[in-house]
DNA sequence: ATAGAGCCCGTACCATGGTACCGGATCAAG
DNA sequence: CTTGATCCGGTACCATGGTACGGGCTCTAT
């Protein structure tokens, strides 16, 4: 019953469309379950936790050839060449967080000026994050 | 001599592409400076520091219209529209930052366990990240 | 058993952020 | 004063990540 997932069902509980799945499926991310001989595919649980997963790795800035490379990993049984890759995306995420924290210390820096009543000639955002 | 900033040097300077620059002027994101009357155009330093920090901004996930959200600030001299703007993006900013703090936690997790020499059936990264 | 929602498959279209290429003008070095 | 690099302006094209649509088939609820 958990089991019923039409392609329809399964979109709309990951919250994508209908499109996006058979997107994936095209682009190699998903499988596309058999189809019976006259009928509908059928999903399983498996199939929504990848697409959550897809798009959860694309909020955190992965593209879908990189996430592709992620679950590749999943069949191959080089455990190896998966830490590998994924030593990588830990080196890039933490140049993410050190960028961003870099941003926020600016902007929250810009905000508290500006919100202290200070009447600088003009706004002091541009001139300071020009030169972070 | 520093200011002898052709199209092509502005470009190069910045690492970017002349083509990007042209792009970013037709979308108003840059100032093109005056023609002289027969000659090649002239930039300045602002130029420069204004293209950097649009890459910059850029690598932190805003669009480009959204870039120009925040340049625009420095014209109109409304400090307060901009400070609301910046804590929106201050808001933003704190979202990506949790987000990846906790795919660095989960990631770094994953590599201690497959560097731990644990043989697990399947490599954990997918099941793991599927159910973050 | 029939209406209407939902699936299937293929193809076309879209927004974003660039890149490439063109013919012609301009500049700088030898 | 020529020659090669570069600029100018315009238009065309590209990759990514979808979204829309249309004609036909399948389910399910009444």
């Amino acid at each position: 019953m958990t089991e019923e997932l039409t392609i329809g069902r399964l979109a709309r509980t990951a919250e994508v469309n209908v499109e996006t799945i058979r997107y994936y499926q095209r682009r190699g991310l998903l499988d596309q379950p058999p189809k019976p001989p006259s009928g509908w595919r059928r999903y399983t649980g498996a199939a929504l936790r990848r697409v959550r997963f897809i798009k959860r790795a694309q909020q955190l800035g992965f593209t879908l050839e990189e996430i592709k490379g992620l679950l590749r990993l999943d069949d191959g049984q080089s455990c190896r060449e998966t830490r590998v890759l994924a030593e990588h995306k830990l080196a890039a995420i933490e140049q993410r967080l050190a960028d961003l924290t870099r941003m926020r210390r600016v902007l929250a820096g810009l905000i508290a000026g500006c919100t202290e009543g200070r009447r600088p000639r003009s706004c002091p955002i541009i001139a300071t994050l020009s030169g972070l």
